[in-house]
RNA sequence: GUGGGAUUAGCUCAGUUGGUUAGAGCAUUGGUUUGUGGUGCCGAGGGUCACGGGUUCGAGCCCCGCAUCCCACCCCA
């Protein structure tokens, strides 16, 4: 037997249903909000994730799958959305022609990751990316965006904001950081010094609880903000107080992806597991120049639909259509007649098998069917057909010219 | 990539110190009180015990390998 490969699911039936009713829910929601649908290809240049999620990043530096196609080209499927969005955005030119441009997203992502429950190979992210507007309040439409879509889903979840300052106080605390580590080099992990080399803020987030000790006293990204990035914060919280967002800054919350700047956030839910985050995003106002568009601020955020999709509450499902059967072979052809005729705006399923009506009863209930449609032997003489409203448990017998 | 656990029917799981034909519940399917369901009763089908080796007179059970899932690390949505 052939079966999928490791961290690659199929979905079907249930799932699926789940899987469409998150697609559909955030779609409503991103609509809400004036954004516009745009799909990427999976493939994508290697280059373009180098350059834009980071090459320092795990996802770039080990988790691609990238290749050598036969035109020589070197390519990956993609890790993550925003890249292609971005690069899409500054292809058609919209950089250039300038004004507010808002798009949200769906499909899958892949990552060569040891697979865990949340965590798979080939996995589905919805996100949404924002050109054009530098306002903060951008940034909280975000957050209020992915806050409406968990809220329209049933969905609990902790909000945690950080900001990770820009081009004018980045870099000089990136220095004071750096300084700080290499003054406690002796007690840290492996992990840590290597991150000293390459992305040094990462090691703020390091679970090793030794590290965690030897930080307390570093310098803080929050307390060597610029007076624009100060502000913007601050004005950022007072706006999800006014809309009743509940959130937690959380100093040491570091984006994974290298393009992010200013806001930074992160949405957790407790009850899935290790892999808790379920919605992520933040500013990153570099990004469409780095990928040599004019420089465009931008921000974004992308939610993690399989590990949505264990959160979900569903709607409860309610009866629909029609079950048609009959209790003698000769009405079968008059069943699936009534069928066609019903299908034209219902949901009509006929039974082909004769039966008792009994047994009809348990076969329409069975599929959740709203009505329960029976010809037996009186109905076959006398041209009429038994329906029962399965949910209201009327009956009656109509012409069948009428039903 | 590292460490740990699991894998028996479609699903959830029993299976004694290695010993005849591997069980249950649910699901599926047939019958039934001779035209009233979601909640009766009786029956049936369904398993190379993940896969490949080994030890043994004999392996679902012990040993080795391998695959997948789960957990932790790592990473992130």
């Amino acid at each position: 037997m052939i079966s999928s490969l490791r961290g690659m699911n199929d979905i079907l039936s249930e799932d699926y249903e789940r899987f469409t009713y998150f697609i559909s829910t955030a779609t409503m929601v991103a609509q809400r909000y004036g954004f516009h649908f745009i799909q990427t290809p999976l493939l994508e240049e290697t280059a373009l994730f180098k350059r834009s999620v980071g090459e320092s990043s795990d996802i770039v530096g080990k988790e691609m799958y990238q290749f050598i196609d036969k035109g020589e080209n070197d390519v990956c499927l993609r890790p993550e959305g925003t890249a292609g969005v971005v690069r899409a955005f500054i292809q058609k030119k919209l950089d250039r022609a300038g004004g507010i441009h808002r798009f949200f997203y769906h499909g899958a992502m892949f990552r060569y990751e040891r697979p865990q429950k949340g965590r798979l190979r080939q996995f589905h992210q919805f996100g949404v990316e924002s050109f054009g507007v530098d306002s903060v309040y951008e940034d909280a439409a975000m957050i209020m965006m992915v806050s409406d879509i968990l809220k329209e889903l049933g969905i609990g979840y902790r909000l945690q904001i950080n900001s990770l300052g820009d081009n004018s106080c980045m870099p000089s605390y990136r220095e004071k950081l750096v300084k700080f580590v290499q003054e406690c080099k002796d007690g840290i992990c492996e992990d840590c010094i290597r991150r000293v080399e390459t992305n040094p803020i990462r090691v703020l987030d390091c679970k090793n609880g030794a590290c965690q000790e030897l930080y307390v006293g570093a310098p803080k990204l929050i307390h060597n903000l610029c007076s624009g990035c100060n502000d913007d914060f601050a004005t950022l919280k007072k706006i999800l107080e006014n809309n009743a967002i509940l959130y937690e800054v959380n100093t040491n919350l570091v984006r994974g992806l290298d393009y992010y700047s200013k806001t930074a956030f992160e949405f957790v839910s407790d009850n899935i597991g290790s892999q808790s985050a379920i919605a992520g995003g933040g500013r990153y106002d570099r990004l469409v120049e780095f990928l040599d568009g004019r420089p465009t601020p931008a921000v974004g955020f992308a939610m993690g639909i399989e590990r949505l999709m264990e959160l979900i509450v569903m709607p409860e499902i309610k009866r629909d259509g029609y079950y048609i059967g009959a209790m003698d072979d000769k009405a079968v052809d008059i069943a699936v007649k009534i069928a066609q005729k019903k299908r034209k705006t219902d949901k009509a399923v006929v039974d082909y098998k004769a039966k008792n009506l009994k047994n009809h009863l348990k076969a329409a209930d069975k599929i959740n069917a709203k009505f329960c449609c029976v010809i037996g032997e009186d109905e076959l003489n006398n041209g009429t057909i038994w329906v029962k409203d399965l949910e209201g448990k009327t009956e009656a017998i109509l012409k069948i010219e009428e039903f």
